[in-house]
DNA sequence: AGCTCTTCCTGAAAGC
DNA sequence: TGCTTTCAGGAAGAGC
């Protein structure tokens, strides 16, 4: 499942292939998960690929209308999510095509720009000049820019379990389930914890474990679980580093301890018992009758 | 403010 | 064996 390593695997793929190119033509299948279908269809044509970068999980194309009789034209952005299960690549147009594939965007070159998504849980929208900034400020910090004091003041005074917020897009973007379970690992942090209960010390720790956890996981192409590919359909490596996710039942790296799986925010989490210690008063641990046992040394 | 539940969708795996 | 059921999950929206 795409995630920002991921993400920014695939995007330094399409970087090489795809700015200067002119887009000729679109073709499109089911297109459910598109915004505008009509829009694609209709300004893809013609446009030239600036660039390619990453938004948090969003890939942006950047797109120069082909219109030589006005001059400045106005950049447009070809955002794609990827979802659970999007890939997106560029292939010869005789190259077979893979099932649920619903995107082909013809190239210059004899090449297409090809989405395919089982599950078509990805997005696909078109974002104008002037629209492309308020959507990046509504995406949260990107984790790899943040620093410590910005991280603690969009963190530290949060009611919500940790866990939540990381992987809220608002507030980082780009985490997913699998490396906020693998950065609260590093930082020894359960996944259930109040974030305003943390120390800064643990603050501190989960900002540098959540950026050595991407770079770690972007220098190794990211993770495949089930789907993941690149834009070239190669898989990533990081899944046999990983210490937790989808590790239940195994001996943690550290201590041994058995790796559990909860329900956090809605969505399974792993950790070990051991190395990240349950909240105080959390179901599982047994409540303390003695009222001052709750209260928070750390604030 | 923040939690849970639901929806979207398919394929793999479990259950019978 | 072959059918049906369950589950997984990123994000958004509803309701509490």
């Amino acid at each position: 499942m795409p995630e920002l390593p991921e993400v920014e695997t695939v995007v330094r793929g399409l970087c090489a292939s795809l700015p200067g190119r002119t887009i000729l033509d679109v073709r499109l299948g089911k297109t459910d998960f598109i915004d505008d279908p009509v829009a694609l269809a209709e300004r893809l044509p013609g446009a030239r690929i600036c660039k390619v970068t990453r938004l948090g999980k969003f890939v942006s194309i950047d797109l120069v209308p082909c219109d030589p009789a006005a001059g400045m034209a106005e950049h447009f952005y070809l955002v794609i999510h990827l979802g659970m299960t999007g890939q997106l690549a560029t292939r010869h147009s005789d190259d077979p095509v893979p099932p649920h594939t619903h995107v082909f965007v013809a190239l210059d070159n004899g090449r297409e720009l090809r989405y395919t998504d089982i599950r078509r849980f990805g997005r696909i929208l078109l974002v104008p000049e002037s629209g492309i900034a308020a959507f990046r400020d509504r995406l949260g910090a990107e984790p790899l820019e943040i620093t410590l004091a910005e991280f603690r003041a969009r963190l530290g005074s949060r009611r919500a379990r940790i866990k939540a917020l990381l992987l809220d897009q608002g507030i980082l973007r780009g985490v997913g389930n699998i490396y906020a379970d693998e950065s609260l690992f590093r930082a020894r942090i359960h996944p259930a914890r109040i974030a305003r209960n943390l120390t800064q010390a643990q603050l501190t720790a989960l900002h540098q474990a959540v950026r050595e956890i991407l770079t770690a996981a972007i220098r190794l192409r990211g993770s495949s679980i089930s789907d993941y590919v690149d834009a070239d359909g190669k898989r990533g490596e990081y899944q046999f580093r990983h210490r937790v996710y989808q590790r239940d039942g195994k001996p943690c790296v550290r201590c041994r301890e058995k790796i559990r799986r909860v329900i956090v925010a809605g969505r399974s989490s792993h950790f070990c018992p051991r190395c990240q210690p349950s909240p105080r008063g959390h179901k599982g641990s047994k409540r303390s009758l003695n009222p001052l046992m709750n209260t928070d040394k750390h604030r």
